[in-house]
Parts: C-alpha cells; structure tokens; sequence
DNA sequence: GTCTATATTGTGATAGAC
DNA sequence: GTCTATCACAATATAGAC
C-alpha cells in the first residue's frame, strides 16, 4: 500500500494509533478524523469505509513482525546463532509496537478463520521456519523435546510480556514504566541462554 | 455477585460469550438479548447499563483465575511442589476459560489505569506472591535469575499460548484444534521440568 | 481534494402499559 | 418481570457544492 498524499498519512497514523489502543470497533471514524485534524469523511474519500480502513491497518500491523521474522527464518545461520537473532528481532519490534501483540491477537481470535488466508498472503509456509529445527533435531540438539513445542515456548517468552505489560508493571515492578521496560530488553540476553539451558536433560 | 433469577443467569452467559468473543465496544445490547433469546430492555432492568454489565461480566472473569493462583500462592508448598502446581492451575483454567487471556488482556491495555485499583479490590499484594521466592532465592535456588523475570516466564509459557491460539493451531498444528488441546495439555507436564531445568546454570 | 448537508441505520436508555 | 413505544444521540456513508 503505498501513501500518496499527506493526508492519507495523517488517516492511517491516527487509525493505528486508535485502533491499536481501543479496537475496531471501539474506534469511530470521527475519532480518527480528529486525531489526524482532518474532516470526517476524507477518510470516506480515501478509504471508502471503515473496514477498509482497518484492514489496511491490520495489514500493515502484520506486515511489521512477518517479515523481520520470515528474513530469520530463511536465513542459512545455524541454530545456535539463530535463536538469539529471533529473540532479539521479536523483542525489538515489541518495544517499538508494543500494542500490536494484543490488537492482531484481539483481531484473529475475533475472527479465527482468517488466519489461513492472511498465511497464504503474506506466504508463509509453516514448513520453512520448521526446516532449520528438523534438520538440527536429528543432530540431537533438541533431546527430546518437541519443535513445536519449542517454538511455542520461544514466541510466548518473547511476546507474551508485552501483551500483559499492564499486568507486569503494576505487580511486579510497583508501576515503574521504566524498570518494566528495561527488563524487557535485558530479556534479549537472557532469553537465549535460558532456552538453550531448558534443551539440556537435566 | 448473585444471580437471583434464571434471566439475569441468561443475559451473564450471553454477555460472556460475547464480549469474550468481540469485546466490549464490538457487542450490542441487543447482540446480548438475542443470544440470551430475551426482550433488550431487560439487561437495563437488571444490569441499568451496558457499563455495568461489563463491569459484572469483566470481574467475574477475573475472579475465575486469581483466586486460584492466590491459593497456591498462599499455601506453604515448597518451590520444587508450588511450580508443578501453579502452572497446572492456570493451564488448567486456560483450558477451561480460553478466552479470557485476551479479553482481560485487552480491557487493561485499553485501560491500564484499573489494574491498581483492581489489584486492591482482589485484595492482591504483590509482595505476598514473591515471599516464597524470595525466600528460596537465598538458599541458592534461584541461582543468578531475577525473581521478577522468573515470574515473567511462568506466566508467559503457561498463558500466551491460549491467547495465540488460532495462530499456533494454524502455524503448528495445520488447524487441528483436538491436537493443539492435546499440546496444551502435555505443557501441564512439560513446563514445570523445563522451568527448573532453565534455573541451573549450564 | 475538501467541505457542508443529509440520509439511514443502530445504539443505549427510559417511561409506562400489562 | 416483561413487554411496546419512544427518546436522544452517535454511527457510517454518500451526494453535491466549491
């Protein structure tokens, strides 16, 4: 989706901003429009409705994690150097969006069935990020531990504590943004080490 | 919150399911009353407002996992029986209530200023949840982990995966919902050894 | 491209009959 | 307690002037 005028910008920023934090549904059109200091119906104008518009948003919500993480995964780097490369890549796109975790997870669980569709379009094939694993599980990394399993301990590790940042901030660090976030980033190191300690029979 | 009479029991059950489903502000009034099979103007008979069947609906959904976490945070366990316990508690309450990550999850990003009120109305203070660990911490259990980030990682191995369900079920487990149950239900086995495991050092 | 005016429908909420 | 009728308002969307 390429962005034309500078209008058509202001729309969309708002429209993240807004639908990022209060949902589609939660959002008016008149919310966006005076957030981005525009007449309502421009957005009409360039979106034509409001399902437009927030598929172009969730789109692109989408299109901020896919690829950086697709890139990974289709890189030749083995697995050693490639877990800690994933967990940095996740956590530094959490950071800098730290909404979109529960606005696409929010969205998909709203609407369930077009999680294959949306698969097919940004062409993600389960097999490729599988690959690397299988191949290194014959070589015994992983023990006995199931892949799939793995990779969901990884993404929860890695995204979950973003969607829940309400939740840790206030119990665990008395409500201080700052120490929240910095633990987030010191999870960059940990991370990897703790998961590459957890495929280690005891 | 008691339910007198088999009507206000209908308009909750309903409430749940939708507002679990599509949110607060995707839900009508009248979506509620027709999955409750009954006449709009009674859940403003019983409830006087949509806020305040939100609200019901919202703490009802909280009390359906904090007291069981507070239990367990409660009793006198040691670590080595408290970790087993705890993420069979709250993965078994996953199971039961799927959908409640995302729905709390996504009412306190929307509005992060409730959780300290909540956490006083729960009657929750941080710091009695982490008296065990801190305890253990000084007998050498705990090694070099944060307590803090320890607790992070519970919660997210035990809870994202219910909140990614329709991603994981798609990506891993090629929309087979019976064997992402199946996986769900072996993390009630697998999580606790691999928790420990990650707590020695490599 | 941007505005005003307007059409149309949906929404939360209440009053009052039964 | 439950219904019908009605209110005031907000929502999306479009037509048409500039």
């Amino acid at each position: 989706m390429v962005l034309s005028t500078e209008t058509e910008q202001k729309i969309v920023t708002s429209a993240e901003k807004l639908f990022y934090q209060k949902g589609k549904a939660g959002t008016s059109m008149q919310d966006i429009a005076d957030d981005a200091g525009i007449n309502r119906t421009l957005l009409n104008y360039y979106f034509r409705s409001k399902d437009q518009l927030f598929e172009a948003v969730f789109r692109k919500a989408m299109g901020r994690f896919v690829p950086g993480l697709a890139s990974v995964m289709q890189s030749d780097m083995r697995f050693s150097a490639y877990l800690p490369h994933m967990v940095e890549t996740i956590i530094d796109t959490m950071i800098e969006h730290p909404q979109i975790p529960i606005f696409v997870l929010q969205e998909l669980s709203s609407n369930p069935n077009r999680m294959p569709q949306i698969m097919r379009e940004m062409g993600i094939d389960p097999r490729v990020g599988f690959s690397k694993f299988e191949e290194e599980q014959v070589s015994g990394i992983f023990g006995r531990m199931d892949v799939r399993q793995f990779f969901i301990n990884v993404l929860s590790l890695c995204i979950f504590p973003f969607a829940a940042r309400s939740v840790i901030t206030e119990l665990l660090y008395n409500g201080d943004g700052e120490a929240y976030i910095d633990a987030m980033k010191q999870r960059k190191k940990l991370l990897p080490a703790l998961i590459m300690n957890s495929l280690t029979e005891k």
